[in-house]
DNA sequence: AGTAAAATTTAGATTAGTCTAAATTATTTA
DNA sequence: TAAATAATTTAGACTAATCTAAATTTTACT
């Protein structure tokens, strides 16, 4: 068993080591929003615990246990999030909040109840992959809409960008999840990408870093 | 905003603190499953945050705010436990320690959202009344077993023992919420109580002890 | 290669919640 | 009403998680 803490941790650790990198104290400290000192007594207790592979000044790795931990957490947070936008109607950009604190709710027999409830979804509402009981998480080949040129197009199903700030703005603009969109244009002067979604009449502009936050599917 | 350990001391007291008696040091200690000095220190702290009115050697009340605090523990507690028998299925025996996890879980609005999801259920899979968003009670004038006489009867309301020991047996017997019962004896020996479930042929006898813990409606 | 800058760790404190053992206060009983 | 007993509080210590400031190690750059 692992602390709320120690979850929290793990997860963090988990998010940053894509293609398993190895993760640095002052990246975990700058996302959990604490400061290096601390992080290093946690990677200490961590370490003991055999959750992570940790070297002194060289950064820390997830070992299969701190994985399986860390999944774990990412799948309760993804169901607790899409039953909140599903059944109890809140919006993509109120529940992340929420599912920091549901995410440590212990028993693994609720979260599997859950998941039946909701028909086991595989993505939660802001495109991320759920993964099973197992671990396992759906293959995903999502590409973000900046890799597109004129003429091209794709369905939305996701944001690398989590920020209330930008689901609003999708909202606003109606590039949510399922609508199609297709590259018009892409403006010279600062890689501007001028788009219709679901071919309607209307052209929508956004910011090439907008482009890079929505994902696609081709 | 108070801590978990905190939402759990105000809520004990207010458990405690039938027809607002004082509630003692030991009590508490007995029911938090800590030590008497424990408690203390955390009565003085509580004190400080005026949740509740505290008189060294005397015992403890809840202040109004301290009250506030403790029934929309309960709120939560009552409605997470509809929720996990109702939607996920869980046995009325199975569902007490998650939600005593859940109860902790902050969002006013989420727990107002799921109420709206039930339909506003007013009792708990155990008969209990749930206050509704701004604390009020249904009346409730439930009497347990052990009052009628011989020939009287009434409808299963809910249960006074918690223990999801007593809740299977009540479950093997068939004396689940709702079901009428009709008391056909009462044995002089030790009190023991002969009754009928639903009018069928099938007598149930059951002890004083458990006649006291099964509450019904006339 | 040698120094400056950046990252990381250690040292020492703090806060919340807990504990045991000792001291104090209240209650019971003779 | 004065012991004896029971309940409660205080004193001092411990663990988990955090912090600031100082020391150490790595890395980046002349
Ligand atoms: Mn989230
Ligand atoms: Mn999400
Ligand atoms: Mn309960
Ligand atoms: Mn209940």
């Amino acid at each position: 068993m692992q602390t709320f803490t120690e979850e929290n941790y793990l997860k963090t650790i988990y998010h940053l080591s894509v293609d398993d990198q190895t993760v640095s104290t002052t990246q975990l400290a700058s996302l959990l929003k604490t400061k290096a000192a601390s992080v290093t007594d946690m990677l200490k207790k961590l370490s003991e615990k055999k959750l992570i592979d940790y070297t002194r000044y060289y950064g820390v790795n997830l070992t299969a246990a701190g994985k399986k931990v860390a999944v774990d957490v990412v799948r309760k947070h993804r169901l607790w999030e899409y039953f909140l936008v599903e059944k109890l109607k809140f919006k993509w950009d109120e529940v992340h909040a929420m599912a920091e604190e549901l995410e440590h709710i212990s028993s693994a027999e609720l979260i599997n109840r859950l998941d039946e409830f909701m028909g086991f979804p595989a993505y939660d509402p802001h495109g991320d992959p759920i993964p099973d009981r197992d671990g396992t998480f759906q293959q995903q080949t999502f590409q973000p809409v900046s890799i597109l040129q004129v003429n091209e197009g794709g369905k939305i199903c996701g944001v690398k960008e989590h920020s209330a700030a930008f689901l609003q703005y999708l909202e606003r603009l109606n590039l949510l999840i399922g609508n199609k969109i297709k590259v018009l244009e892409i403006l010279e002067y600062d890689q501007s990408v001028v788009l219709t979604i679901n071919q309607s009449a209307n052209r929508v502009i956004i910011s090439r870093d907008a482009a890079q936050n929505i994902l696609i599917s081709i």
